[in-house]
DNA sequence: GAGTGGTCTAGACCACAGA
DNA sequence: CTGTGGTCTAGACCACTCT
């Protein structure tokens, strides 16, 4: 068994793997312990225990110390959100990206807008507002609103080529994020420039993004529910 | 310093993390080696081997042999999307959860819904529809197929005390799951159901979860957008 | 060839859980 | 007290990259 070409600790990972998603070890139960690991794969405890640790931050098992090593309660999903540029992601999908220019201008934050990037009220902040296309189809309205302090040459971009996520993970890395999902119904204007009914569900992305001292950037990205949702995947 | 009462991997993984997080380390810049590593902090190889390799892991730094360590573009929120029992979610805001029953069935699976739970067509499914209150007010309408010989009681349960959630943690360990995050307009029953205006927009998650050798569940759950949305967060 | 990371071992000491 | 996991060391051999 197992005369692969993975490293120890691999094989040792496969093979509980196997049987937790075979059903023959439920949540709950034991899984064999380091020693025996150790005698039955030949190997020393440090590769066993790697097997086990990996597991463990993989959240496939549990481990208690003087206790031992369980079978998790898979209740959790664990997917990756990517911030990704949404030309690339278009590209991909085999299509042509492009971009409509809404607003470029730089405001005076009002209280709220201060509060979420950390300014003082009235501070100079960067605006964005583009609709950007899919072959040709809209596909996602972005307001945005830029913290110059993280991004000074934000507005000098050329919106039609590089897009704001490529900018700023450019020039202001991120070091950390939030976001809520949400439906709402578009206003006029979202309609108007996403070319569909008033009437028409959107499904709203809202990210606040940090980078190193500053906050990077706020962002509310509205698209179609006809033609964008999100989807993700997990496999034990 | 780092006098911590930390492991010495962490200390080292915290003293990175810090000169990546506070800026002055840029993405692509590199990280110091190994060898190095020991000399600074005095620990043998292994453990700035494990420093830097659950740095890998976690996405923030990239390592290629024989080249070295680098600071990873950090255009990646990982975040993690936890199924839930939506009763525990409600009691822990605080608030009364409550479920209405709409439908309890046996069925014969169409040539559709058959496919997604890998059955042949006409095979006998179960299905619930259920409304799940917070405090009194509808919340979540989930529509949901169950395949029976993953969960051969599903039926006996008691939903105004148990979820369907509940129950399949229980009986069905997750194995595998796919889910979709969409918005749309509520079907005249639906909104009904969920006591909101015909055009008042909901935000749905679609999941599909294997169970070992079996496509366990396939459920819908609609949430009115005005009273749900889903959130999370990342930190580098 | 020098420097890097990838893996592995055989020991060690400690903290903790459960009988 | 025994068995468990958590950490750590001082070596080792290998594969790779870059100059």
């Amino acid at each position: 068994m197992a005369r692969e070409d993975k490293p120890a600790y691999e094989q040792v990972k496969d093979w509980i793997r196997q049987h937790i998603s075979s059903g023959e070890w439920r949540p709950g139960d034991p899984v064999p312990s380091e020693a025996v690991l150790m005698d039955r794969f030949a190997v020393s405890r440090m590769t066993a225990h790697r097997a086990l640790r990996e597991l463990a931050t993989e959240g496939l098992v549990t481990r208690t110390q003087g206790s031992g090593t369980k079978v998790a309660q898979l209740h959790r999903i664990s997917s990756q959100l990517v911030i990704r540029d949404i030309h690339v992601e278009i590209a991909e999908r085999g299509h042509v990206p492009g971009t409509r220019v809404v607003t470029i201008a730089q405001e005076k934050a009002g209280a709220e807008l201060a509060a979420t990037l950390a300014l003082r009220k009235g501070a100079r902040v960067f605006h964005t507002v583009l609709v950007h296309l899919e072959s040709g189809v809209p596909i996602q309205y972005e307001d945005r609103y830029v913290n110059p302090a993280a991004a000074p040459a934000y507005l000098d971009t050329d919106f039609t080529k590089t897009s704001p996520t490529a900018h700023l993970i450019q020039h202001a890395p991120l070091t950390e994020a939030s976001y809520t999902i949400e439906a709402c119904l578009p206003a006029p204007h979202e309609a108007q420039a996403l070319e569909i009914k008033a009437g028409e569900p959107c499904l709203v992305m809202v990210r606040r993004t940090v980078s190193g001292a500053h906050v990077a950037s706020v962002a509310r990205q509205l698209h179609p529910a006809s033609r964008y949702s999100f989807s993700g995947q997990f496999q034990a």
